[in-house]
DNA sequence: GTTGACTCTGTAGTCGAGTCCAGGGTTTAT
DNA sequence: ATAAACCCTGGACTCGACTACAGAGTCAAC
């Protein structure tokens, strides 16, 4: 099917820089075909143009904004939040203040998080070395359920380490 | 509905200990009735013994019990770890060398999720650095996506960061 | 002209740790 | 006698980030 109908608005292979089909988007990024067309729903990527048959064809800049997608996920944000990183970003054309001011927001989650978890590994680590050493006593079910310091815990301490576990 | 009829195990109120309702076990406990009921099914409770009527009547040794689930959910365990520990806990009467070999294994992997934070966080402050130096720069679209270094991100560092993120 | 690889849409399912609800029955206090 | 507060079961829903599938159309190769 080569010669275009009216209305076709496919965008030429030929003209120099070539374009994709979503395998090969996904071969190249990683990304998986399926995960590709949920981005698209989710406003993470741009609608492509499409082949007269329907096929998406992207051109290479959407490489540069999976990779994007990529190391922005691995620094812990979420798809939302970079969903919103985008959209500020093509809208707020000057200091996009706003972008900045999300990572900061993300950077001090991120400590208290870290905190947190230096916090459970050092009670983890006592944990431990309490077990070890109670471990042997007899005439417990199992010496550590209820003989351990974790088994009777205070519960201020445990209420507030519950405050900061918003799902990652 | 005092006399009893025959099948009946009610446990007795009157003897001593006093039974507590499925309320009253989450008002002192801070569990939700609901979730009290959710780690029955899971798993994470005994089934508790039943009034005539139906009701779950519980001994106070299931806030101990609730007490340890909040203090290793706290400590990042998942209910299905509890669970399993709390089950080894119950049939390998002697060293019980499993749930500690469990925590070992949690342990380890706190450390590792530890440095990918503290990773990611060193990463963020670089970007917000970055930022900070190109924001000003005309002729991007923001400056911050296209002209970032997060916007090039090495594959073979990302793909690294990404094993790590099982949820949490 | 037919295989086989690829693509499309749309919907449903997954996991974890619950929450919420409907539609009942029970207990307690007035 | 009746309202309020409690309890029961079973099932649906939540969130995030996908994945899987059904059923159909398209494309390149032989």
């Amino acid at each position: 099917m080569r010669e275009l109908k009216r209305g076709m608005r496919v965008v030429d292979e030929e003209e120099g820089r070539r374009m994709l089909k979503i395998g090969e988007v996904s071969r190249r990024s990683g990304v998986g075909v399926e995960a590709l067309r949920f981005y698209e729903k989710s406003g993470l990527l741009e609608r492509p143009s499409r082949t007269y048959a329907g096929y998406r064809v992207y051109g290479r800049e959407v490489l540069d904004r999976l990779a994007f997608i990529k190391q922005a996920q691995a620094l812990g944000f979420s798809l939302e939040e970079i969903r919103r990183i985008i959209e500020d970003a093509r809208k707020g054309q000057s200091p996009c203040e706003e972008v900045r001011e999300i990572v900061r927001r993300r950077m001090e989650e991120l400590d208290e998080r870290l905190r947190e978890l230096q916090r459970h590994r050092r009670e983890l680590k006592a944990t431990l070395e309490e077990w070890d050493k109670v471990g042997r006593a007899p005439g417990h079910v199992c010496g550590l359920i209820e003989g351990s310091d974790i088994g009777h815990a205070h519960h201020d301490r445990a209420e507030g380490l519950k405050r900061g576990k918003r799902g990652g």
